[in-house]
RNA sequence: CGGGGUGUAGCGCAGUUUGGUAGCGCACCACACUGGGGGUGUGGUGGUCGCAGGUUCAAAUCCUGUCACUCCGACCA
């Protein structure tokens, strides 16, 4: 390809509305562009990524026997119904009827689709374990898409589904596509961590998130320091501590508190550090005969909302009480609420239970309680893990303690069960000639997300530094003058010619530009190699070499180029 | 959905307070010089100032409404 004839919409200045580095690096090297809100054109550059990463997804999928098919997008509003997730979904769910009035949607997801398809051609267990894989557009209408492609509405996923007549066999299909995962993401060069994960509103049983470790990642992930443990923030669960409580040294004792609420202003108050305080927040509970709950964590942690509303007594999904609910229950403000002298069920985290001589709200507005103690000021009757794990926990595995980094989600892999195939009645006979209901795997990869990863994990002040599975062009030849030098020309057209035969993807710049305009240009787009071809090289007999992430150009004697470039192409 | 911000040329912005001929930089086009890291000069192209309504002799500017984009939060396979 010549940079002539090529659509190069690269920019020197940053776009003001793209706060990430990818991307500000994917709108200023031409990637893509945005048509709206969380909806963007891919241009050719971006398009030749997104299609290495998809070839790269769909060979590795081939090869763990996964058959490739292809899907809808707009799905009849029916099958939704019948899976009950048409509500679940909410707005999220774009709907939009046709000319006769039918209602449809446009695909955040596959499973229902998949199911029907399945219940439909699927008769006998002989045809079972089976995995069926589509690289698709979804739509999902996300409340506030941003990040550029790495949260939009539209984006490409490839979407996973197996069947199976046991537990079992999707236990095997399951740990198959967790080895794939980690070889799609191996091969496209990120660096990644497979990560035990809620399951989340899709239900199930089993599942791993595979993140690409990234400052500007969505989601909080918990690493042991001494074992490849790694749990998404939401799940990992914070240990009780090991040694005995300590004994109350300290008398229950009233103070005033005037107008201070938050556990800061407490702490600044009383002089205390944020630990030594109990929080204690309502919520709405499971049952009319409890309606609100008590929540009691320490001061310096954070209440895990999904620990929390697994619980029997709280109602899902979690909501805080309003502030005529605390008054009903507790006669004060939410800022003063504590455990001690309290008449509704109080729940304290495993931490919090271990406090003694807390300080903690008094239930009277404008006054806390310090010197407080569990069983002799205050009932201790449900203990529970619901606070967020943090740094310097020590690892539920066992071995080492907790260090917290930033990961994107680029792969989900579930077990579903049989959630959809009981739904939509997806069922096969057994080899005892009765019906029974499919077991079934869902996993999913982020297509377009992963561009956006990759480019979080792989620049510099110039621009993308690709990983050579996935640049657009593996090599990049920028000619010095070509446009006036005949032999700068002659050379730069047969080192050309000679990479096209050869089959590498290879970028002429012929733009009659200045070498500073190339040099940025092919180091923003993030070509790996570059070959820089000009009669001050030529006249010695060289050609010069540079990978994008060296630091310095090497040259090479012209008659050993060749060579020596396939060597650092293979 | 709650709170903030911004809409003026393809991109980045000034002009709005105090109403009076639509501006700057980059990009783009032409020519010349230049030529190993976004070079220089000269001359150009391009905007119903997001949209609708109102006030006024006169609106990018003031008022009302509306739409879009965006940031923070909540939400979320």
């Amino acid at each position: 390809m010549k940079t002539s004839s090529l659509l190069m919409s690269t920019t020197r200045e940053t776009p003001a509305d793209a706060v990430v580095i990818s991307h500000q690096l994917m709108l200023k090297a031409g990637l893509i562009r945005l048509l709206a809100g969380g909806l963007y054109n891919w241009l050719p550059l971006g398009l030749r990524v997104l299609r290495k990463v998809e070839n790269i997804i769909r060979e590795e999928m081939n090869k763990a026997q996964a058959q490739e098919i292809l899907m809808p997008v707009v799905q009849p509003i029916e099958l939704w119904q019948e899976s009950k997730r048409d509500d679940e979904y909410g707005a999220q769910l774009l709907r939009i009827k046709d000319r006769h009035g039918r209602e449809f949607i446009l695909g955040p997801t596959h499973e229902e689709v998949i199911t029907d398809l399945v219940r439909k051609e699927i008769h006998s267990y002989k045809q079972l374990p089976i995995n069926f894989y589509q690289i698709q557009t979804k739509f999902r209408d996300e409340i506030r898409p941003r990040f550029g492609v790495m949260r939009s509405r539209e984006f490409i996923m490839k979407d996973a589904y197996s069947f199976h007549l046991n537990q079992e066999s999707l236990a095997e299909t399951y740990q198959q596509m967790y080895d794939t995962y980690c070889n799609i993401f191996t091969r496209i060069g990120l660096d990644f961590r497979p990560v035990q994960a809620d399951t989340g509103s899709i239900g199930g049983d089993r599942s791993h998130e595979f993140h690409v470790l990234a400052d500007s990642g969505e989601d909080d992930i918990a690493f042991s320091t001494q074992s490849d443990f790694a749990a998404n923030i939401e799940l990992a669960e914070a240990l009780a501590p090991s040694k005995k409580r300590a004994e109350p040294t300290t008398k229950l004792t009233k103070v005033a508190t005037p107008n201070k609420h938050s556990i800061e202003e407490v702490c600044d108050f009383l002089q205390l550090k944020k630990k030594k305080i109990l929080k204690t927040l309502l919520v709405q509970g499971a049952t009319e005969k409890y309606p609100v709950i008590a929540l009691v964590v320490r001061g310096d942690h954070q209440l895990n909302e999904i620990k929390a509303q697994k619980l029997e007594l709280v109602g899902e999904p979690l909501t805080m009480a309003t502030e005529e609910q605390i008054q009903q229950a507790v006669g004060c403000q939410a800022g003063s609420v504590g455990p001690v002298n309290i008449t509704i069920p109080v729940i304290a985290d495993r931490t919090a239970a271990h406090c003694s001589d807390f300080v903690c709200g008094a239930n009277q507005d404008g006054y806390h309680l310090i010197g407080a103690n569990w069983d002799r000021d205050a009932n201790l009757t449900i203990v529970a893990d619901i606070r967020n794990i943090v740094k310097g926990d020590p690892s539920p595995c066992g071995k080492g303690k907790i260090e917290i980094k930033y990961g994107i989600e680029v792969g989900h892999i579930f077990q579903l069960g049989n959630k959809y195939s009981t739904a939509l009645n997806a069922n096969v006979l057994n080899e005892n000639s009765r019906s029974q209901t499919l077991e079934m795997g869902c996993y999913g990869i982020g297509v377009t997300r992963i561009v956006a990863a990759a480019i979080e994990q792989n620049y510099d002040h110039k621009g993308i530094i690709w990983p050579e599975s996935i640049a657009p062009y593996q090599v990049c030849i920028v000619p010095m003058q070509m446009h006036k030098s005949p032999r700068t020309k002659k050379a730069t057209i047969q080192i050309y010619n000679q990479l096209i035969a050869m089959g590498i993807e290879v970028l002429l710049d012929d733009r009659k530009e200045r070498p500073g305009v190339m040099f940025n240009d092919m180091e923003l787009i993030g070509i790996p190699h570059r070959i820089v071809i000009g009669e001050r090289g030529l006249d010695k007999g060289e050609i010069e070499y540079k990978h994008r992430g060296d630091e310095k150009s090497q040259d090479i004697n012209q008659n050993e180029f060749m060579e020596f470039l396939t060597r650092k192409l293979i």
